[in-house]
DNA sequence: AGGATGATATGATGATGATCATACAAAAAC
DNA sequence: GTTTTTGTATGATCATCATCATATCATCCT
């Protein structure tokens, strides 16, 4: 059937949201074209005429992830003075709600074991998004007059990722919890971060 | 054949190390029984007589790979001083040379976003793995008179999974280096670790 | 020596999943 | 109103994989 002019852009895009959703949550490996197909309400078949090849879907899935991540943080650092920024940037990574929100959440943690396993493409969008997330807590950094914004930046992602990568995968929920409480104090006080509360 | 009275546990053992390496490079997805079985010089269809199930391989190797990961750390600490184990292990942790080799490294960081998604007793497994690692380190900021020994082990270790997991995500080798040196940097920092070199 | 034993091999089964050829249906163009 | 056009559906194919039933065959035991 003919369907208005935008119509196919619009599934492509409902096809990435779901892909970027059950990618996170499953991985890779575990999630099907026809998983894919079927949450956007269509069947496997047509799945070939929106992309070349699964390949080509979870690397643009993966550009997709990170673009909704970058457009969340802006928003959330919009008005907000570095500091702020950046206490408020910790806070959500390592609340709770950003762990058990597995669909939605920082692709950097929700793949970062799976990334060396996928194809270039997939990499390569991977790397790159996680560069332009690292540049935005960077650039609060430099704002804050960091010389060495960079290296300060890279720290800050590394013990955020790894953080919530080991909260998740902790099956006691309280150690879960003082996981995510110690690196949130870590966190805080090497980067002079005031606790609002 | 009729085989030597050990024979069974032996081949079982070689078939945990063959599946713990391989799981640590292309996840337990990717890997399949018959792959472990090759590695070990056998045939697919005797892998039941070791294993009820791919999900109780998985689990056991992920034990496995715990354990040789315990053994070593123990190892290198031996005869050293707590500040002296602990800043050879964050520069083996960051190494190029740890970064590199998938195949044997820390187990936490080479399944950390694949873990979430295994079955209750791989989980289990892990979980138990990353307290024991935990407790290692935890015990060296013990003898270092820490107050909250506990609480720093968490926060090095969050930090030190999470720059090793985006470094090898990284595709440009430079800015993976940069990853690695910018956190072991901050770890000797905060954790006051001098460079020996 | 010769049968019993037990680890491994062979080969089959059923499920799942990626890919693709072809058919369809309805809007748009005339 | 008829003809194109073009997203989507149907159904098939081929590969991979976990699982298991059964066969093999060298050694141990009697």
């Amino acid at each position: 059937m003919r369907y208005a002019a935008e119509h196919k852009q619009n599934t492509r895009k409902t096809l990435l949201k779901a892909a970027a959703a059950a990618i996170r949550v499953d991985g890779p490996d575990r999630v099907g074209v026809a998983d894919v197909m079927a949450k956007a309400g269509l069947t496997h078949g047509g799945f070939y005429a929106h992309f070349p090849s699964k390949g080509a879907l979870v690397a643009a899935a993966i550009g997709q992830m990170f673009e909704e991540r970058e457009a969340l943080i802006l928003e959330a650092s919009a008005g907000r003075s570095p500091a702020e920024a950046l206490e408020l940037y910790v806070r959500h990574y390592l609340s709770r709600k950003h762990r058990d929100a597995k669909h939605s959440g920082c692709p950097i943690a929700a793949l970062a074991s799976d990334l060396p396993r996928l194809e270039a493409d997939a990499r390569k969008r991977y790397a790159e998004g996680a560069r332009r997330i690292r540049a935005l807590i960077a650039a609060q950094f430099t704002a804050l007059g960091c010389a060495d914004a960079g290296a300060q930046a890279d720290s800050m992602l590394a013990e955020l990722v790894g953080a919530l990568a080991m909260a998740r995968a902790e099956t006691d929920p309280k150690r879960s919890d003082e996981i995510l409480a110690h690196s949130q104090q870590a966190l805080r006080r090497r980067f002079g971060l005031e606790d609002p509360r």
